[in-house]
DNA sequence: TTGCACCACGTACAAACGTACGCTTACAAT
DNA sequence: ATTGTAAGCGTACGTTTGTACGTGGTGCAA
């Protein structure tokens, strides 16, 4: 496993896209971002230069583009960024977080069933052992 | 409402520690750290006044010390800290973000209780209107 | 009364970040 | 053939971050 460097938010942002629209371009990327993210395509170009020095992408040119494509899973990365961001802004407790996003962060109904049958699950699993 | 500028990690970890401890001396801070953050007595200092710059603190005099407090609320930095993980990581959609808190990071018998019933609490809500 | 311990404050400085320009080259339409 | 358009690639540059040192003042212990 390599252990790789954390990504700054715009690295996030940019590494988050190209999970989305998989193997893609530049442009490709570009194109996919969310509208309150805009930036410039040079900036894009230069994030993805940046994934791939950091082991988070990998590319190869395909003719003459260059095709990105995601090397860590997401999975790991989330877990990584959530941990960091848990450690610091809650002494690495969790629970407070959960509790802010579900009060907060407007989950709707579906969302919330979801969340309680996984507590119902988890719940069940801690009696059993 | 000042629009404060976004906090680093390492602010964030030094602005959580001043809520916590309180208003406090340099060292104050610099002793309630997190052992896992260790860090020059200095670098905490440094720390400290770029929060007072960005807003985040208040300080004075005291005799020969300076006192700190926070002057940012920890819910308001926190929804800001979360809004910004969540616009970037899950564009915008926080149910992906509490799945991941719940299933992977510990959350003892009595946290999930609480969030079921909390969750409860919020589905009667949602029927209600 | 001398010096240690401790603090404030100014300053430093390399690395990372955010953001992008410009040059070169290649295809595509005129 | 010419020219506009888009991509790659190298480079740039101010700001922020992480981390800390050094200087100078001041109160306390010896």
């Amino acid at each position: 496993m390599v252990d790789r460097q954390a990504l700054s938010k715009g690295e996030l942002a940019i590494a988050r896209t190209l999970w989305d629209v998989g193997p893609a371009t530049v442009r490709q990327v570009f194109e996919a971002l969310p509208a309150n993210l805009q930036m410039d395509f040079s900036t894009v170009q230069t994030y993805l230069r940046r994934l791939e020095t950091k082991a988070h992408a990998n590319s190869k040119l395909e003719g003459r583009v260059r095709i990105y494509s995601a090397r860590a899973k997401p999975h790991t990365v989330i877990r990584d960024t959530v941990n960091e961001l848990v450690d610091r802004l809650f002494a690495g407790d969790s629970l407070p977080l959960a509790r802010h996003l579900i009060e907060e962060r407007g989950i709707d109904e579906t969302g919330l069933a979801e969340l309680r049958k996984l507590i119902d699950r988890l719940e069940q699993e801690g009696k059993k052992s």
